[in-house]
DNA sequence: TTAAAGTGAAACCAAATGGTTTCATGTTTT
DNA sequence: AAAACATGAAACCATTTGGTTTCACTTTAA
């Protein structure tokens, strides 16, 4: 329920191989915005935005501690995308016919 | 036989929210595109747009028959976002408790 | 109390994106 | 052979996106 203040959604969100470097880096240690962006060829304002979008769609969380802002990784939304994915791992376990029979079946029992 | 002739990759082809119904529809059948197009309130070459992006990205496979291009799903790249979901899975799980009560509240026949 | 550091907001820009309508081309059908 | 169907390519358009530079505001340090 908390979830429906994003305003970008976590597929558009990792669409953009910038973000996806932004995670792998905070997911490993909470850092401040200079500190982020000496890891890339991008000027401070551009990870700055970036780090907006992944804000907003509840990927990293900020917080002030004087006058830095420090960002974490906040992975709980990637669920919506594993749950997402799943849905088709039925199709690709390499063709799998009694599988997708099942599928097919519309969940009879299970 | 690599993944270099990829022009769009599989991130930014899920991205968009036409897309992702696209690759469910065709998950269960080989279509045309005068069907698919059925489907969705915008123009005909417009999902054929779309699906010239599922095909760069090698989400989808066109197929001709006759006078028609059909277009079926083509699972396998989704392995590349399994993958990568694969990574941040170790740190959601250090939030275990309050994710399982998260999903289960959304389950509520469990 | 100045100076410097850390940051976000604003204004701006080029390119990409998602959409449209029109047209050309190949394939059936009559 | 002519009409109808299925589709992609082209040209075009508005909006979004990813980037920049500049500016203002807080917070710390000299």
């Amino acid at each position: 329920m908390a979830a429906s203040s994003v305003k970008h959604d976590v597929f558009q969100a990792i669409a953009d191989p910038t973000r996806r470097k932004l995670l792998k880096l905070l997911s490993k240690e909470e850092m401040p915005v200079t500190a982020i962006s000496g890891h890339f060829p991008i000027s401070r304002t551009a990870v700055s935005k970036h780090l907006r979008v992944l804000a907003d769609a509840g990927l990293v969380k900020e917080r002030k501690v004087g006058r830095e802002t420090r960002y974490k990784l906040e992975p709980e939304p990637l669920y919506e995308l594993k749950d997402w994915l799943q849905y088709f791992e039925l199709f690709w376990e390499n063709k799998l016919t009694s599988l997708k029979l099942f599928v097919e079946s519309d969940k009879q029992d299970i």
